[in-house]
DNA sequence: GAGTGCTACGAGACATGA
DNA sequence: TCATGTCTCGTAGCACTC
C-alpha cells in the first residue's frame, strides 16, 4: 500500500514536472514565432508607412494639377452610385486615379467619410499592389476601405475583421446576400454623355439595378472589360469573390500579355502556417478541420498519461491565451489596413476568415459565369468554400502569387490549392479536389443516401448495392468488385507468401530494407 | 495482439468527346 | 476548356486466423 502511494506520488511529481517542461517548451516556441511575426509586421509596417507617404504626394500633386487644369468633372454627370473602380494595368495610373478620384468626389460622401479618408487617403488608390481591395464582394466593405467603419457601432472601436478587411476580405456572416453583392455596369450600359470614360476598369455599384437582370442572378462580381476585349481583371492581382459554387477559385493571367514583366503564374498556394494552423472549419459545422494550435498540442496533452494534470489540461488555453494576447497586441500595434497572415493564422479558429456563411448563391449561374470568367486570356474565377467564404487566406494567396511572380518561376500547374498547396494544371481538377477539403459531396447514392465527391466513386459504389463482381481471379476463380482489390488478392497468390518476394532487410534497422518490407504488405 | 486478406472509399492521373 | 469516365493507388475498417 505504502509502496503504491509513493509510487503514485512519484509519477505524479514525475508528470508534473514533465508538464512544466512541456508547457515551457510550449511558450518559448510561440515566443520565437511571436517575435517571428512581430519582426514581419514592423517591416510591413515600413512598407507601408513608405507606400502612403508616396501615395498622399502623389494625390498632392494630383489635386495641383487638377487645380491648375480645372478639371473637375460636375457630379451630375457621374454616376449617382458609389462605385469601386478596378484598376486596369492596360491604362495609364493618371487614366484611373482620375476617375477614381473624380468618382470619389463627386459621391458626395458623408462629412465624417471625407474625414476619415483623408485620414486613409492611401487606401483610395486601388494600386497594383493592393490587390485585395479587389477581392471585396461586400459594398460595406468597400465603404470600409476607403475609411468607413461601417459594421462598428460609434465610440466602439472596430472589430479585428473591420479594421482588416481591406486586406482579409472578410466576408461578414451577417451581411445578406444582396449586400454582398457588387454590380458591374460598364459592360451592359451605355456610356453616359459626359462620363469620364472608365474604359478599361470596371465600374461597380452597390445600388445599381440592373432591370435587365434577374436579381438573383447579382451575385458575382466579373470584372470584364468588354470594349478592349480583355478583363479588367487582367491585372494578376486582381481577383474576385464569388460565393456561388462553394469553390475556390483565382484568376490567372497565363500567358501574362497584360503584364509587363510577364508573370508567368499566380496559382493558388497555402503557407504552410496557415494549412496547419488554422481551424478553417468550425467545430460545429460537421467539417473537417485543419488541426489548430490546439490540436497540434492536443494529443499529447489529452492522451490519457497527461489527464490527471491539470496543467497539462491548460496548456494549450495557455498556449491560445498566448496568441490571443499577440495577435491583440499586434492588431493594436497595426495600422489600419494592414494585415498579417501570420497573425491571422495564429489567430486561431475562432477569429479566422473562414466564417460560416448565411446565405446561398445559386451555383449554376457561378458555373456559367465561371464559364465566362475562365475565357479570354485572362481567367476571372471566384472563391468560396461551401458556407465559408474566403478571405484572409486570400490574402496569402495575393503574398504568395507576388512572390512567385518576383522570382519569375513558371509551372504548368497553375490552379493549387490554398488549403495543401497541391497544384493542377486545370481548373476543374482543383475544382474537384477542393471538394476533399470542403466535404462537398454532390453525388449521392440514391439507395443508401451516401455521398460521394466524385461521380465515378458513386458508380464503383453502386456494386455495393447490386452485388456484382465484375473482377474475377484468373487462378481461384474469385471474384471482386473493384481491380484493385482482386489485383490485391493476386497478389497473394505469387509465391504464397508476398514477403518472399523481396529482400529481407540484412539490417533490420535500415530504412531502405524496412521500406521494402513494409511494401510486402502489399500497399497497406 | 499481430498479421493477413478483403471491402469499400478517397482521390489523382489520364483519355476522350463535346 | 470542361465534363465525364476509366484506371489506378493508397488506405481505413473489418473479419479472420494464429
Amino acid at each position: 500500500m505504502m509502496a503504491s502511494c509513493n509510487f503514485q506520488e512519484q509519477f505524479l511529481s514525475i508528470m508534473e514536472v514533465l508538464a512544466k517542461a512541456a508547457v515551457a517548451e510550449i511558450n518559448k516556441r510561440v515566443d520565437d514565432s511571436c517575435a517571428v511575426i512581430r519582426l514581419e509586421m514592423t517591416q510591413s509596417q515600413r512598407d507601408i508607412d513608405v507606400l502612403k507617404r508616396k501615395c498622399q504626394i502623389m494625390e498632392s500633386e494630383l489635386k495641383k494639377t487638377r487645380r491648375r487644369k480645372g478639371f473637375y468633372p460636375m457630379a451630375s454627370e457621374r454616376s449617382p452610385y458609389p462605385v469601386k473602380i478596378v484598376l486596369n494595368k492596360q491604362r495609364s495610373s493618371s487614366q484611373w486615379r482620375d476617375s477614381e478620384m473624380s468618382v470619389e468626389e463627386d459621391s458626395q460622401p458623408h462629412p465624417t467619410d471625407v474625414e476619415q479618408r483623408v485620414e486613409t487617403e492611401p487606401t483610395l488608390i486601388k494600386d497594383e499592389e493592393t490587390a485585395e481591395d479587389v477581392w471585396k464582394v461586400d459594398p460595406q466593405e468597400e465603404i470600409r476601405i476607403t475609411g468607413e467603419e461601417s459594421g462598428s457601432k460609434p465610440g466602439k472601436p472596430p472589430s479585428f475583421e473591420q479594421r482588416h478587411c481591406g486586406e482579409d476580405f472578410i466576408t461578414q456572416p451577417n451581411i445578406s446576400p444582396r449586400d454582398s453583392v457588387e454590380h458591374y455596369t460598364n459592360s451592359d450600359r451605355a456610356e453616359e454623355p459626359g462620363t469620364t470614360r472608365l474604359a478599361s476598369t470596371e465600374v461597380f455599384s452597390t445600388e445599381q439595378h440592373r432591370p435587365d437582370e434577374d436579381d438573383d442572378s447579382l451575385d458575382l462580381v466579373m470584372v470584364k472589360d468588354e470594349k478592349d476585349q480583355t478583363t479588367a481583371l487582367a491585372g494578376p492581382d486582381q481577383f474576385v469573390i464569388d460565393e456561388s459554387d462553394g469553390q475556390l477559385w483565382t484568376s490567372v493571367d497565363p500567358g501574362g500579355d497584360t503584364d509587363p514583366v510577364c508573370h508567368p503564374d499566380f496559382s493558388f498556394h497555402s503557407t504552410e502556417e496557415y494549412s496547419q494552423n488554422i481551424s478553417i472549419f468550425p467545430s460545429h459545422s460537421g467539417l473537417p478541420s485543419f488541426p489548430t494550435m490546439t490540436d497540434e498540442v492536443g494529443p499529447s496533452l489529452h492522451s490519457s498519461i497527461w489527464k490527471p494534470h491539470a496543467n497539462m489540461f491548460s496548456a494549450a488555453k495557455h498556449i491560445t491565451r498566448h496568441v490571443r494576447t499577440l495577435a491583440d497586441e499586434t492588431r493594436q500595434q497595426m495600422p489600419e489596413g494592414q494585415s498579417s497572415e501570420r497573425l491571422n493564422s495564429s489567430n486561431e479558429g475562432n477569429s479566422l476568415a473562414l466564417q460560416p456563411r448565411q446565405h446561398q448563391y445559386r451555383a449554376s449561374e457561378a458555373k456559367v459565369r465561371l464559364s465566362e470568367c475562365m475565357t479570354g486570356s485572362n481567367i476571372a474565377t471566384t472563391s468560396t468554400f461551401s458556407g465559408y467564404s474566403l478571405s484572409r487566406s486570400s490574402f496569402n494567396m495575393v503574398k504568395r502569387m507576388r512572390t512567385q511572380w518576383s522570382s519569375g518561376s513558371t509551372t504548368e500547374r497553375r490552379f493549387s490549392c490554398t488549403f495543401c498547396g497541391k497544384s493542377f494544371p486545370r481548373f476543374w481538377q482543383l475544382k474537384e479536389h477542393l471538394r476533399s477539403h470542403t466535404g462537398e459531396k454532390p453525388y449521392t447514392c440514391e439507395q443508401c443516401g451516401r455521398s460521394f465527391t466524385k461521380q465515378c466513386n458513386l458508380i464503383r459504389h453502386a456494386v455495393v448495392h447490386s452485388g456484382e463482381k465484375p473482377y474475377k481471379c484468373t487462378q481461384c476463380g474469385k471474384c471482386f468488385t473493384q481491380r484493385s482489390s482482386m489485383k490485391s488478392h493476386q497478389r497473394t497468390h505469387i509465391g504464397e507468401s508476398p514477403v518472399s518476394q523481396y529482400v529481407a532487410p540484412a539490417y533490420p534497422g535500415d530504412p531502405h530494407t524496412s521500406l521494402m518490407l513494409s511494401q510486402t504488405r502489399w500497399n497497406k
